[in-house]
DNA sequence: AAAACTTCCGGTAACGTTCCCAGTAGATGC
DNA sequence: GCATCTACTGGGAACGTTACCGGAAGTTTT
């Protein structure tokens, strides 16, 4: 009675036999239009769910996936995963998604349940910096997020960060702000160097000296960003000064740092943050950002693999744009005088 | 040789039957330890991976779960969505999460795909008024959010209202605000009404009259706590005035427009939030606000799942209590004079 | 020493589905 | 009128696992 009704069920009720049922609910071309109505109709009354175990079972398709992402909890994890909930949704299948924490033993336990699971693929933001672990995974993936960079070989999408920084900077300069201090994250971190590198390599281009700027490490918290800008603020006691920070905290940090020390915002520092995260919009002042695509890149993540499992051919590692959202922590300086003599020839 | 490791291969490779097999993978007690160390040995060196899916079909139960929220990009459902996933995870099984959008075609289409994954279990934030859908479910649920209200029937989970409202107006009325004013939500939402309910009570328990209270209408956004917040001020254009917004958003948006009007927070307004957003930490001044308990929601809905299903007593509606968070966004004005005459007897 | 019991193991069926193969009936070709 | 073809249908096997049953040893009881 309170068993769930099978195709079996549907066929006695339709009078034919689970095969030609089968057929009919399968869209199966071989199958009487006639009969095929009759059959949809008695699994309508007999209230049939197709058995997507046993469906994985025989076909070896179970119609699930899995997302392995640090913490859901996280504004742009929550808009990845919004992304890839999507597109995997409109394939009609379904997603798992676990939160590793950084933690190499949760992405481990998460990686094997993926497995038992038998998800059709996944989709992961790698803690380990392990490349067997995922050799060994034996399940479709693509990577995702910047530290999918230590994994070359591999499909996986980011932000461009080197187009991120160049438009964050070409906005600073539009704004009269030619020489922005930096606030990074940790030396530890790759994303450091390839953000660094690119401030660099923009300079360069504007005839500035980059050793000029001045730069302060953080961790990539709020409590972090509030202490580098204090001592950013004590070396650089008086006039306007901007600030391009490498995280949305960071910055949100530095500007209560600044009000604390009497430096308003935008009226004494411009603030740039990065990232886009949504608590950056209550800010007062609004922080201007260069927003991730965060969800396009969830979207991207789940597309790329269905690509992958189709066997359609890959691009290897794909680079999504950033988008510069202007809020109202930027000061508009106008063009500075003795930087417009040197960079005059470019403009 | 693609082919994934079954059971069979590990008995082979382990010179038993699968029957034993299974017998040892399964820590059944009819194996002798010897053999069973030489399966897990063999099954160790195949790479065997149990495969769920088989498992379901044979046992019926399938380690899916299911969790359907209105959007995983709203922090507070994220909240939820990790408290769910822990507990999940702790039984060694996994979550499905879809958002539903609080659309009833996209909710209804959610539920199909948790009955075909056949789910063991499935945590719902009802956007459906209709409680059929879920009488028809077929599969063990618990409700989660103040919208289960509208299924007395069903165990569900959600925060105490009536205890947050009163922890907020204590705290109001110990810092010197009796007669707050009240940014609502919609009519049309039952939250609105218990919230009210319980100010009313509030107030009656102290001699104060309700109706003395100034209450604007909003939608649950930062642009309607904006608008409310204004028509506040112009209601009342000197002195200070305190706030109790029916969420953050509002809160926050009342913080702006008091600021823009030039009535700075805290000094000349005070303004409460409810909800316990990450935003409402980083805004200036940082939002004092009841929060509530959203990951313990999701792990408790959880926790009431494996309760239902394993047919232990289920105690019904659970209501968790909110906490207070003191940031900056309450003025002290000490007690009030002309009201502690009212309220001597009490305290 | 036979009986009863314990311990361990192998064979088989079943879960619900889809795929392959064979088969039937009617239509078409010669 | 027989062969061939088309359109559709039914039967059975298989996917990988666990539950059940029966049996073969060894151990204890009478």
């Amino acid at each position: 009675m309170g068993r769930r009704p099978t195709i079996i069920d549907v066929a006695r009720l339709a009078g034919v036999s689970k095969s030609t049922a089968a057929r009919a609910l399968t869209d199966s071309p071989d199958v009487n239009e006639a009969t095929r109505e009759k059959v949809r109709k008695a699994a309508h009354t007999a209230g049939y769910e197709r058995n997507h175990l046993a469906v994985g079972m025989r076909s070896g398709r179970s119609g699930l996936f899995g997302l392995v992402i640090p913490d859901i909890t996280n504004p742009f994890w929550a808009e990845v995963a919004r992304g890839a909930q999507d597109i995997v949704g409109e394939n009609g299948a379904s997603l798992l998604v676990f939160s590793s924490d950084w933690d190499h033993d949760r992405e481990a336990a998460h990686l094997r349940a993926l497995r038992q699971a038998r998800v059709e693929g996944a989709i992961i933001n790698p803690v380990s910096d392990n490349v067997d672990d995922f050799g060994r995974f034996g399940v479709p993936f693509v990577l995702i997020g910047s530290s999918a960079e230590r994994f070359p070989d591999t499909p996986s999408i980011g932000s461009d960060i080197a187009q991120a920084v160049r438009l964050g900077l070409d906005h600073l300069v539009l704004l009269g702000h030619p020489t922005p201090a930096l606030i990074l994250g940790p030396k530890s971190r790759l994303a450091r160097a390839r953000f660094l590198r690119t401030v660099h390599e923009h300079c360069l281009e504007r005839d500035v000296d980059p050793g000029a700027l001045l730069v302060e490490d953080s961790d990539y918290t709020f409590e972090g960003g509030y202490a580098a800008m204090q001592r950013l603020l004590a070396r650089r006691p008086i006039g306007h000064i901007a600030v391009f920070c490498a995280n949305d905290l960071i910055a949100l940090g530095a500007m209560l740092a600044a009000r604390e020390a009497g430096r308003e915002c935008p009226r004494d520092v411009s603030i740039l943050g990065f990232d886009g995260v949504p608590a950056g919009a209550f800010s007062w002042p609004g922080l201007t950002t260069i927003e991730k695509p965060a969800r396009e890149m969830g979207r991207r993540a789940a597309m790329a693999l269905f690509d992958e499992i189709a066997g359609r051919p890959q691009d290897g590692r794909i680079y999504l744009p950033c988008r510069l959202v202007e809020r109202g922590s930027l000061a508009d300086l106008g063009a500075q005088t003795p930087l417009r003599v040197a960079g005059v020839g470019r403009s």
